[in-house]
RNA sequence: GCUCCAGUGGCGGAAUAGGUAGACGCGUUGGACUUAAAAUCCAAUUAGGCUCACCCCUAGUGCCAGUUCAAGUCUGGCCUGGAGCACCA
């Protein structure tokens, strides 16, 4: 009797399975195991509304490593949350008036359904929500032990603004001068916000990327970029008119000090006011206001002429005693270095168009150059006194010691990373926890007062303002040390910080009493192999990066990277460009699932590049899919009477016998090697369709069947597909009568041995090319190799009359004979 | 400008440690089954040449050199595309 249906219709069992794996929670984890662990992570995804196909790619591959590990005899956590702060919510809440607690929670809702519907292997009992007061409790309780060691502080200082969602942004949140959320243009602001002092920590940040072997080259090279480490020298240059100022200036070519014509101050510079001259008051404030109206897309640009204005005051340079005019020039930026730049005009292309432009003096110091045009290039130097005909590389550091011993200067490492701004003046957001009171200033909230709550009563139609502000009980309270009527803070904290610890609480995500405990967060992490989009290579990697490393100097953790291993995935693309509602070529993964179900959608997500690369979606490759998992499922449909779990093969097997034996051999080991190896997907459903049409080829011979080698065969490709295609091998191994669920069978071992053909083809070559081909046994004598090479019959002729110089024998592939 | 990655048929992509280039799939073409279609199965599919059937020959992995018995793979120099950084002093 048959059970198995003879088609493939996965609608009538995918659902029902979910259901069940849900309800007895079968891919709940334990911490205590005797097993090794192994932590795969998933970036979490935003609960926009719905899944897209990225984040299909991106928890498919990680749910398939984490079942592989499962079935290696891993312990493995496989958890899942949401980053659920942030400003679409707040949007729905301006557009529709929905709360947005209620919208996310919706959106929570539905995406958790459909996840599910993926079939992960999802243990839901960690589920860490960051919106959510259990959650951001502990959000607000790490932002008060940075504060209270001193790595978040409050400042006034120019920030990014954006207009359009009417709040401050981190640089790392700045593209191109725009908006990374909204793509509006950034301006600057003189505000009062919030830092975590990550530049404290921009060596050691740098440093231990070279420990993290399992990171691709693309994302470390971006975050090394990002920080931008340059050695140089901090020189001091008096000011001639105003006795005891002096300008400190940054310099990566301390050997072109000799060349320095004037000097340059941002326009935003603290003391410009000191350094400007009477008659140049008028001027310079003219353009410091031209300058301040100007967009950080205007400002950035390289190909904006540059501008200045002389303040009317010089610097001494203190080698020469030259004395420079001083200027103020939209090209030096307030924020690096000092916000001064020493200008040597004939060594440096920006200084040289500025000179030319503004009739400024040039001097040469480094030979190698025409004279005329400027020189950036290595060198001799000239004009520089005592350090005439030195190399310029080896003058770099002779002058910065000789500054130093003069007392003008000394060595000096430059970091481009700023610190890391976390206020927001938006709603939706973890509320910084933090009390200003009239007499004890500003007053942390006590832990046992958290969480700061976010008011409900609030008004999201302000404009101008942060929502927050027009609720009637959030700012007024009382403060925690004197009790005196105080405000509390009403910013919130940038959605990254949330994002920078999550990986964290799943090792104990229900813990009401602490942050997660250190036993429990010290046995799970590191992260044995995170996967996620390649967008987030320096916000929230490098933000994670710095949490732990902080995290561990307060003793809270005692690892000091969260992320053995990235893999950082490519996009789902259609018809050549990313998949955008815009563009309209957007495939809704419900109707993926409805059409087709979830395991043909998991196979090609997998199957046609390898994970680091981006993946063209195709209608017919869908189809090719379904197809493919319909032609698996007949086989177990046609052979359900005579398929052994436990298979014993016989000791005398024909040669058809032997071959599938072997292909499931080769099968098991290269699929484990490549899934181990980089987790090469495409290759390893290459696999399965060679190995399924190994299977159909040998059951061609219907009469010639021997049903305990088709069972291995049949048994082992079923355990090999389970990790892609989930529902249907369950199915089917409950069908067959399999004892638990296939997820928790152990994975197959391979025998090399038995993987090896006793016969191979060797290729004969005459000079490197191929011009024969011959059977032989794997250990034949070299010299019989020889002999049958040379009597190949298309072999001869290329040896008539030849002279033979050189033959090579290489193992099991070929023997290459040289001839002249 | 600096840094990183990539370039292989009509397409996505294979090719342990240098050793038969084009696995596997998509597409296309032809065939079987069928009244017909769908589904399924079988075959062909880098280009050019040949007594284009069997064989066989030549060229071929962005370009130019080199190392080697042998190069998609290694070395040097370019070209193209993508990504990141960038008036960073």
């Amino acid at each position: 009797m048959s059970i198995l249906k003879s088609e493939y219709y996965p609608q009538e069992f995918e659902e029902k399975r979910v259901e069940s794996w849900v309800k007895n929670k079968i891919f709940k984890t334990f911490d205590d195991s005797d097993k090794p662990k192994y932590y795969a992570l998933s970036m979490f995804p935003y609960p926009s509304g719905k899944l897209h196909m990225g984040h299909v790619r991106n928890y498919t591959i990680t749910d398939v490593i984490a079942r592989f590990k499962r079935m290696n005899g891993f312990n493995v956590l496989h958890p899942m949350g949401w980053d659920s702060f942030g400003l679409p919510a707040e949007n729905a809440a301006i557009e529709r008036g929905a709360d947005p607690a209620e919208w996310t929670d919706k959106n929570i809702a539905y995406m958790k359904g459909q996840l599910n519907r993926l079939g992960l292997s999802v243990d839901w009992d960690r589920e860490a929500t960051t919106c959510k007061k259990d959650y951001y409790k502990w959000t607000q309780w790490l932002f008060l032990q940075l504060y209270k060691n001193g790595l978040a502080y409050k400042k006034m200082s120019p920030v990014n603004w954006c207009e359009n969602c009417a709040t401050v942004l981190a640089n790392e949140q700045v593209i191109d001068g725009k908006c990374w959320r909204c793509d509006s243009p950034v301006t600057k602001k003189n505000l009062s916000q919030w830092f975590l002092k990550i530049t404290d920590y921009a060596e050691v940040l740098l440093e231990d990327l070279d420990k993290l072997e399992g990171w691709g080259d693309n994302v470390k090279t971006m975050q090394r970029n990002w920080i931008g480490k340059s050695k140089g020298a901090m020189l001091k240059f008096k000011v001639k008119e105003i006795e005891g100022l002096e300008i400190p200036v940054f310099t990566t070519r301390p050997d072109t000090v000799y060349g320095i014509t004037y000097l340059v101050v941002a326009p935003e510079y603290p003391d410009i006011e000191k350094l400007t001259s009477p008659e140049n008051k008028k001027a310079v404030e003219e353009y410091r206001e031209n300058a301040k109206k100007l967009s950080e897309i205007e400002r950035l640009s390289t190909e904006r002429i540059k501008t200045g204005v002389p303040l009317g005051t010089h610097i001494i340079n203190p080698f020469n005693g030259r004395v420079c005019p001083i200027w103020a020039a939209d090209y030096a930026i307030l924020d690096y270095g000092t916000g001064a730049v020493m200008a040597v005009p004939m060594h440096d292309e920006r200084d040289f168009d500025f000179a030319t432009k503004y009739n400024l003096d040039k001097i040469t110091v480094i030979s190698g150059g025409d004279g005329k045009n400027c020189y950036t290039e290595p060198g001799v130097l000239v004009n520089s006194e005592q350090f005439n005909g030195m190399k310029n590389e080896e003058a770099k550091s002779k002058i910065v010691e000789y500054a130093k011993e003069q007392g003008f200067g000394d060595f000096k490492t430059q970091f481009r990373l700023r610190d890391w701004l976390i206020s927001r003046q938006r709603y939706w957001g973890a509320p910084i926890p933090i009390v200003y009171c009239e007499k004890c200033g500003m007053v942390p909230v006590p832990d046992s007062d958290l969480p700061v709550c976010l008011p409900k009563d609030v008004d999201f139609s302000v404009k101008g303002k942060s929502p927050i502000l027009t609720s009637k009980t959030f700012e007024d309270t009382t403060c925690p040390v004197c009790g005196a009527p105080a405000k509390r803070e009403c910013d919130t904290m940038d959605t990254f910080m949330c994002s920078s610890w999550y990986y964290l609480r799943y090792s104990d995500a229900r813990n009401t009493n602490k942050a997660f405990d250190k036993k429990l967060v010290d046995k799970w992490l590191p992260v044995d192999q995170y996967v996620g989009g390649i967008e987030h290579a320096i916000l929230h990697l490098l933000y994670s990066r710095f949490f732990t490393k902080a995290l561990k100097n307060l003793g809270l953790l005692s690892f000091d990277e969260p992320f053995k291993n990235l893999l950082t995935q490519g996009m789902v693309l259609k018809d050549g460009s990313k998949m955008s509602k815009s563009k309209g070529n957007t495939v809704d993964p419900d109707e993926i699932f409805r059409n087709y179900g979830a395991d043909t959608a998991r196979l090609f997500i997998l199957s046609d590049s390898p994970p680091a690369r981006d993946f063209d979606w195709s209608d017919a490759g869908v189809e090719g899919c379904y197809k493919f998992l319909s032609r698996v499922w007949r086989l177990y449909s046609k052979y359900q009477d005579n398929i052994k779990l436990e298979p014993q093969i016989p000791q005398n097997l024909n040669k058809n016998d032997e071959k599938l034996v072997r292909e499931t051999y080769i099968s098991i080991q290269k699929i484990t090697n490549d899934i181990e190896n980089e987790f090469q997907f495409n290759t390893v459903i290459s696999r399965y369709r060679e190995f399924t049409n190994e299977i159909y080829d040998y059951i061609k011979d219907e009469n010639n069947i021997n049903y305990d080698v088709l069972s291995f065969a049949l048994v082992s490709l079923l355990k090999l597909l389970s990790p892609v295609a989930v529902f249907m091998t369950e199915e089917i191994w409950e069908k067959l009568g399999g004892k638990g669920s296939i997820h928790e069978q152990a994975w197959l071992k391979f025998d090399e041995k038995k993987a090896q053909a006793s016969e191979v083809t060797f290729v004969v070559q005459i000079n490197g090319k191929v011009r024969d081909k011959f059977e032989a046994g794997v250990d034949e004598d070299k010299e019989a190799l020889i002999e049958r090479a040379k009597n190949c019959e298309r072999i001869i002729p290329y040896l008539d009359g030849k002279e033979i110089v050189k033959i090579i024998v290489v193992p099991k592939k070929l023997v290459n004979i040289v001839v002249k």
